[in-house]
DNA sequence: CAGTGACCCTGGGTGC
DNA sequence: TGCACCCAGGGTCACT
């Protein structure tokens, strides 16, 4: 579900419940993550008070002096602050509680989440070779055209490898590729240069707009505090096969591309 | 190294 | 109502 613009909703949503607060708990019910909990989240985290909530790529890190607590929404993941007292359901894996007598509550029905520890001072393997921010200044067209001379894999694979840029997931990747009119299945090495800026100045825009209107909600996003995504309304071609191009008129197409559902207008992309 | 597919897990929707 | 099947926004890993 949450692909860069819901992880950034979600980090605006608990940043200020948690910045400037200590940890006082943490409380794991099924520790079986992605990742087994690491120990140093017991036995580290209590007591640190919570500096800065940062995201990088889809992963969302909470600063404290002692190290990060690394987080991953997965799939089906969600955080929520709530009341310490606030009953648990079955997919609420854990609760960091905090010294105002809130729990950030962790949600994950499918458990492609993780919670991992990162000791100050050290960057995590998971971390390491990420690309670019697609809003930071280092992300362009030239770089995008530099990193896929002699690449055979589509574009559309190709923009969501998060080693080439982070963040761009399966919805906004078939958005942007309608947007700069790129088809999905062209081999990222065979896109000119031109092409590439118009596709990064799609990926920027289409994202932060995205963020602007909360993310998107296909079936179960919502942000901590409960309200839905609006960004589904806008979207072009995820989703919609069948329909008509928003632009010309034609049936929209779906194809799968790597085990992934891929939209695309035949007309509009080439 | 690049590319492809299997796999991790649960729930919701669909068609019989 | 039951059941088999397909699908889902994430990512890693093994293999070619």
């Amino acid at each position: 579900m949450p692909e860069l613009p819901e992880v950034e909703t979600t980090r605006r949503g608990i940043a200020p419940h948690l910045e400037g607060h200590r940890v006082t708990r943490v409380l794991l019910r099924r520790p079986d993550l992605r990742w087994p909990i690491p120990r140093a989240i017991r036995t580290a985290l209590p007591g640190q008070r919570i500096d800065a909530v940062e995201r990088r790529a889809k992963y969302l890190l909470l600063h404290t002096a002692a190290g990060s607590a690394l987080l991953h929404l997965g799939m089906s993941g969600s955080l929520r602050v709530l009341p310490a007292d606030t009953p648990a359901g079955k997919h609420d894996h854990y609760d960091l509680a905090l010294d105002s007598g809130r729990v950030l509550r962790f949600t994950d029905p499918r458990r492609f989440g993780c919670l991992l520890w990162q000791p100050a001072g050290r960057l995590h393997p998971l971390l390491a070779g990420l690309g670019p921010e697609p809003l930071d200044a280092a992300f362009d067209g030239d770089h995008l055209w530099r990193l896929s001379r002699g690449r055979s894999a589509p574009v559309k694979t190709f923009l969501m490898d998060q080693g080439v840029v982070v963040g761009v997931g399966n919805i906004y990747a078939s958005e942007a590729l309608f947007a700069a009119g790129i088809h999905p299945k062209r081999a990222a090495g065979a896109v000119s240069r031109a092409r590439y800026a118009r596709l990064a100045a799609a990926v920027r825009r289409i994202l932060a707009h995205a963020i602007a209107r909360g993310g998107t909600t296909l079936r179960d996003f919502l942000a901590p505090d409960g309200a839905p995504g609006y960004f589904e309304q806008e979207l072009a071609v995820y989703g919609r096969a069948g329909e008509p191009c928003r632009v010309c008129g034609t049936p929209i197409r779906a194809i799968a591309l790597g085990q992934r559902s891929t939209f695309y207008c035949p007309r509009c992309q080439r």
